[in-house]
DNA sequence: TTGAAAGCGATACCAA
DNA sequence: TTGGTATCGCTTTCAA
């Protein structure tokens, strides 16, 4: 079947393009286009399988009808949930998503900034390595509609949609303080990241909360690219640590994944020996041996609210109030920190 | 800072659009454009940032540099770290994927593909829901760049990269056998992907091949929307079959993640009383209490070859014979089946 | 070596 | 109501 376009429908009615494109568009009626020209040039479309071709279509009306989404990793089950959330609300909006993974190198991250905006993205959804103040900045300037969400840079006055991170773990290490762990070690990244520094915050403030002194040498903070290899050398210094860890938080799922494989392979007795807890979480935690109490993120709400806030700014007020969400967690309580 | 475009900075410099756009594709040498002009061409372009529309481009090129990534759900593990290496192996190619989920939905699947095909993407990736053969044919008729994943037609001569659905489960099933299991049974999706339907007849092979018959009674197969509700059940028939079956073989990580989670509720002891092995894994699966024997599949290698054939066929020759790859699978041993 | 002009395929303004 | 035509921003052919 060979392919048609609006000016052979046009011809072959002999009508104009005008009225083609009109009628495709439901914009036939308010520009009172006879019932009868409607309907053939509707059945003429149906029959030749007219499809019009989104690029002149976009080009033509400075509208893409495409959203860009920039995200850290689409592998890690985090962002890839976040994914499917935001198309699923997408769904039926007309609206198709572009996305593409920075793995957080922030170069990168910029070039996909700009590439988006090259294919003319509507708007941005960005969880951002929190590295390119100066590209969301000018995003900013320009009035470019995008929300940032999971990390945000607190200095620009933006939209977001995160999660308290100084909160989760806070309420995680509180977790094990009421249970008398004492000796609570922190694995956790080097916090390039500002929701990486709050976590450690969190930690910290946990422990201050409890009378207990914050101590450098509890805290391992592993390169994000280089984390796999370090995570030995991490657990063995809190076990060696005077006398041994009595528990551990771990700040991703990914962290708390490989710490326990280390745990076990030093034959570690989970919780009774060291208690663990972990930030976020995997598909299969609740059947881990022992079962990871963890704290849950709102991956659904981030993804809808964020999805919302963009959509309105896209087609909405041109110069809204900025949104700004932080969303709790949740501890849901297993067996990695055993009872009380 | 104001967009700035072809046409301006061609004015600007008093030099031809032409040269502008000529000397900016890197076609200024051969081209024969004077060192100096080019210069000043490049100078001005950065100085003002300017990016090329890529919509304009690409609908004046008939080249999207675009790629259509179409899967079943882009939050199952399996499928998001497939585009991560998708994407990863694309990166530096110029091209940039444009992906959508399915959600199992043929329907749905076909919007997807003649949506893409709208926005004139160059080349599609597709693991199909396997019931849209009319759509997948005429993309073959229409000589349109694409290649399968996961899931191929058999009735049509296309590219593909699949993994022996077939082989995978036989020998997770004859794993079991060998470690004296013999009353195993089988909890999978109702068969409408050929895929699915392999690993049942794999299932069944392994059987046979130990001189046992095959029993209905054995196989549970769920519907894929609504797996979570029927779980129960299918574990417990599989239990409540006379005296119980000795072992579970499950076709899916997520079965095995929610499986497993029943047979705990149910105080079942897992190898002891009811032996496991699991088609796929998750991503906790090492530390699951038992260890989940898996069948692995090779996902790097699934998105890589993928791509390699599309972008060969994109940019190739027009007529190359169909690639099909069939990749094995591996059988990783951990304890849910229980030792000799 | 450079530039004018004709597309790419659709939208939308303005007359008629 | 309908149709001609300019336009979106860039590429590319063909003359000069």
């Amino acid at each position: 079947m060979k392919k048609v376009f609006l000016k052979d429908i046009a011809e072959e009615l002999k009508v104009s393009k005008t009225a083609v494109s009109l009628v495709l568009n439901n914009k036939g009626d308010e520009n009172k286009i006879s019932q009868e020209t409607q309907k053939r040039i509707l059945d003429y479309a149906k029959k030749h399988n007219y499809v019009p071709n989104q690029l002149a279509r976009s080009l033509s009306r400075g509208k893409s009808e495409t959203i860009g989404l920039i995200i850290p990793n689409i592998s890690d089950t985090f962002y890839s949930k976040i994914a499917g959330y935001i198309e699923l609300k997408l769904k039926g909006s007309g609206y198709t998503v572009l996305f593409s993974s920075s793995n957080e190198d922030p170069k990168k991250e910029g070039e996909l900034i700009r590439s988006m905006l090259n294919r003319q993205v509507e708007g941005l959804i960005i969880a951002s390595t929190q590295q390119n103040l100066k590209e969301i900045e000018s995003l900013k300037q320009d009035k470019y509609p995008f929300v940032l969400i999971d990390r945000h840079y607190p200095e620009i006055d933006t939209n977001y949609v995160v999660v308290d991170n100084y909160d989760g773990i806070k309420t995680a290490t509180e977790h094990l303080l009421r249970l008398g762990r004492r000796k609570i070690g922190f694995i956790t990244l080097k916090p390039k990241l500002e929701a990486i520094r709050q976590r450690l915050l969190g930690y910290r403030a946990a422990l201050e909360g409890f009378g207990l002194e914050y101590n450098d040498d509890l805290v391992k903070e592993l390169d994000p690219l280089n984390y796999e290899n370090m995570i030995g050398e991490a657990v063995g210094e809190l076990l060696k640590f005077p006398n041994s860890v009595d528990s551990i938080v771990f700040s991703t799922h990914y962290l708390t994944a490989i710490g326990l494989r280390e745990l076990k392979n030093k034959k570690i007795r989970v919780p009774q020996e060291v208690a663990i807890v972990s930030f976020d979480q995997l598909a299969a935690f609740d059947l881990v041996d022992p079962p990871i109490t963890s704290v849950i993120q709102p991956v659904k709400d981030i993804a809808e609210h964020a999805v919302e806030i963009l959509i309105n700014e896209i087609e909405g007020n041109k110069n809204p109030v900025m949104v700004k969400e932080t969303l709790g967690s949740k501890l849901v309580i297993r067996k990695s920190c055993g009872t009380f």
